[in-house]
DNA sequence: TCGCTTTTGACAATCATTCTCATTCGGGTT
DNA sequence: AACCCGAATGAGAATGATTGTCAAAAGCGA
């Protein structure tokens, strides 16, 4: 995707490397709408339809992060892949990576007890930074 | 609303009795899609609008959790009114109330370090529970 | 019963996301 | 360079949950 990849059946398009750069000029989490948008500013035409296939490919190549923000709509972002939740600005969309090993492991240990397989789980926190918390 | 609440303004309708009640007969997570189509097989027809409008009051009184399910969807459930998080069946519905006061700390913890004020957080464990990984 | 406010229901409107499918592109291969 | 063929794209339709609209119906006190 980023690199040529023999073999993936995947190709680096133009289109591809514009959502990627879009990704990689924000420092939070953005929807499809808004890198969307974000491209056409830009005057580097890309399809919605295309900015949203492209964003599903990042996401399960596990090059960005997906989170559903407050009003439901999923936003995206570049990020490290190892595993790890976010501290996220409801207004700006800053996010600041967060771990907390105590929570993975009790998240396991209530799901066990229970008789709960095959879990999964989310954590998020929504708030407002600082600089938006003086800007507004 | 379950009572009758002099001068809140709210009446106890027809209506906002069968959600309630409803929400009341099953265990776990449903939709607002669901309960109005269980409403209907118990021939208890209540528009789907007061359906959405019914839930709505009955989580802004803290009668009813909550919950977005992984696909998006919004799911509600009567329940306890203290602060809470919940290990959902994915298949079934079925919920567990758990608690985790050390992750509540850690959430204040890590938002205040950074400068977050106004803060919320959402912690949900969605897996298969027992009875459905044996019946499926 | 009267009057006034709250509720309701049928349906239209929104809005993010996905689907469809004809067209275009990428990049090996002659 | 001309071909080939599966991958990728774009424009617009389709989907589906949720919300908005507004006229009609229903509570409840006087």
């Amino acid at each position: 995707m980023t690199s040529t990849e023999p073999g993936s059946g995947l190709r680096p398009t133009r289109q591809r490397t514009a959502v990627i750069e879009a990704l990689g000029s924000v420092d939070g989490f953005r929807s499809a709408q808004e890198i969307h948008a974000l491209l056409e500013t830009r005057k580097a035409q890309v399809g919605l339809a295309t900015v949203y296939r492209t964003l599903q490919l990042l996401v399960e190549a596990e090059a960005v992060d997906l989170l559903r923000a407050e009003d439901g709509e999923l936003t995206y972002r570049r990020c490290s892949s190892h595993h790890h939740h976010h501290l996220v600005c409801r207004s700006c969309g800053a996010t600041v990576e967060v771990e907390g090993p105590a929570v993975e492991r009790w998240a396991r240990k209530v799901s066990e007890e229970h008789g709960f397989v095959d879990v999964s789980h989310t954590l998020e926190i929504f708030g407002t930074c600082a600089t938006c918390r003086l800007s507004d």
